[in-house]
DNA sequence: ATGCTCAACGACTCGGCAGC
DNA sequence: GCTGCCGAGTCGTTGAGCAT
């Protein structure tokens, strides 16, 4: 029974989900889709690096000809290549492909490319197993590295790969590992054995750690929607101990278990239907904003690699706004979209500060995001230092009504998102009918255009981005509208 | 993946008190 | 005056939840 690298890793999270990949993978439940632009810059990233060592050859991945790829990596090194990269080895009934193997002044070195920001336990797993797969198929190792991205970089003019990368010796972790392998790997084999015995397992934490199982919807399917692992700001370990006690349901955790003031709301509301209002709270709340307001969203993208002058690793790039002006009964739309493959900030600055002019108030929804964008707008442009200030010191948070218990519904089911919040009150708006309904899909949008050429798709896909964006605006002005109701 | 915020939590300090 | 214990208060850390 054969087990890949990434099989291996999967197993060490949780053996049944080994299990399952390998025999019922129909279970698996779709990816998150706000995930997908980070996915693929892993494949970007890995290109990159493999400039760190240049002139190497690749061996191209073909499911069907792991057997000839081993061959093919052994009769490179033979030859006198020096850098392979996705060199290929099976030893132990393992399979591991190494982003880049290169031959240093003291032998061979293996390098693992992960476009994450920093180490993890993971990954030194990931480099033992190579380690282990490596050495045992008689090529020996006299060293074992860890390339990830430094994001204390900024680019200035050309991309400096070095200043990019940081290189991590990992060499003696992935010798201590070595009898560990040997035992997991056994285990594991043990494990994946025989198609008809589906492992036993209880739901834990380990079905979040180190990160989200692909089975959870399987494994969870006897988790009520609202039960103790919905609570609101209940920790992972206090759910689970819980969890093992018997107590699950909101019946069973209303007599047993003390709450916090929000999640004793969420069980009552659970339970009798009740909505709570905290009016003097609300009018409290309310007395701080004053007309004109502005509603304000941004939209922005990133990725492990800065495209542009002035940019980190991953540093967000605002690209898209949407504000609602309210001046009495007069509510005025302006938005902002930048046009596709240049640096949208300059333009973006400009036009917020001139849209945004008039208001007293900026409502945002989760302020940390907005203000770290603008601060960041102020280090790139420090010309309009005064003016973004300005905008800054107008921020309202509308989120902060809900975090603190003001106004709950059992639609909220503990989450206090605008996805969430705008449902619960507010009737006939959604996100369910867009084509784009969350910020993750609006930033693949966007870093989808670069490979569009029709002019009616791009024309379509900005559409659908404004309209998106228009809703979260829309949807601050309505939840603003029903929070002042609700105190009369 | 980043970063911000806030609540929760654990570690620690300190005062009060009993017991010797 | 020393010790141990308890609860209350303080402080720093952790982690959940939000945005993209």
């Amino acid at each position: 029974m054969r087990l890949s690298k990434s099989q291996f890793i999967r197993g060490l999270q949780c053996p049944k989900s080994l299990w399952l990949y390998k025999y019922k993978p129909e279970l698996r439940q779709e990816p998150d889709e706000s995930l997908q632009a980070i996915f693929e810059s892993g494949k970007e990233v890995g290109e990159l690096a493999q400039k760190l060592f240049p002139n190497g050859v690749t061996i191209s991945y073909d499911p069907t000809k792991l057997y000839e790829n081993a061959k093919k990596t052994t009769a490179l090194i033979k030859s006198g290549i020096e850098t392979i990269y996705e060199a290929t080895f099976l030893y132990d009934d393992v399979l591991v492909m190494v982003d880049i193997l290169h031959k240093g002044v003291n032998g061979w070195e293996l390098y693992e490319v992960k476009s994450s920001t920093k180490e993890n336990e993971v990954y030194l797993n990931d480099i033992a197993i190579q380690y282990f797969v490596v050495n045992g198929s008689g090529l020996q190792l006299a060293n074992a590295f860890l390339i990830y991205i430094n994001n204390q970089y900024v680019r200035h003019g050309d991309l400096d790969i070095q200043s990019l990368f940081t290189i991590s010796p990992q060499t003696p972790i992935a010798i201590q590992k070595q009898e560990s392998i040997v035992i997991e790997l056994q285990r594991l084999k043990e494990v994946v054995k025989n198609d008809s015995s589906e492992p036993g397992r209880d739901i834990g934490l380990y079905c979040y750690n180190p990160y989200e199982c692909d089975f959870k919807t399987y494994c969870w399917k006897d988790i009520p929607s609202e039960s103790v692992f919905s609570l609101y700001f209940m920790g992972k370990q206090k759910m689970f101990d819980f969890y093992k006690r018997g107590i699950i349901s909101f019946k069973q955790i209303k007599s047993e278990v003390e709450l916090t003031a929000i999640q004793e709301m969420q069980v009552e509301s659970a339970l009798s239907g009740k909505v709570f209002i905290n009016k003097e709270g609300i009018s409290e709340f309310l007395s701080s904003i004053t007309e004109p307001i502005g509603y304000l969203d941004f939209e922005t993208f990133y990725s492990p690699i800065p495209h542009f002058n002035n940019q980190k690793p991953y540093q967000q790039i605002p690209f898209q706004y949407s504000l609602h002006v309210q001046k009495e009964d007069d509510l005025h739309h302006y938005e902002f979209l930048a046009q596709h493959g240049k640096d949208p900030r300059k333009e973006f600055i400009e036009n917020l500060i001139n849209n945004a002019n008039d208001a007293k108030t900026v409502l945002v929804y989760n302020i940390s995001f907005e203000r770290r964008i603008l601060n960041e707008l102020i280090q790139s442009h420090p010309e309009y230092e005064q003016e973004i200030n300005l905008i800054i010191g107008k921020l309202v948070d509308l989120l902060v009504v809900f975090k603190r218990g003001y106004y709950y519904s059992r639609k909220m089911n503990g989450s206090f998102s605008i996805k969430k919040v705008l449902p619960a009150l507010v009737h006939g708006f959604a996100y369910d009918d867009l084509e784009i309904s969350d910020g993750g899909m609006a930033m693949n949008a966007y870093k989808g255009l670069e490979n569009i050429s029709n002019i009616s798709d791009i024309v379509k896909v900005g559409n659908n981005l404004l309209e998106y964006c228009k809703l979260d605006t829309l949807a601050m002005v309505k939840i603003h509208e029903t929070l002042k109701q609700s105190t009369t």
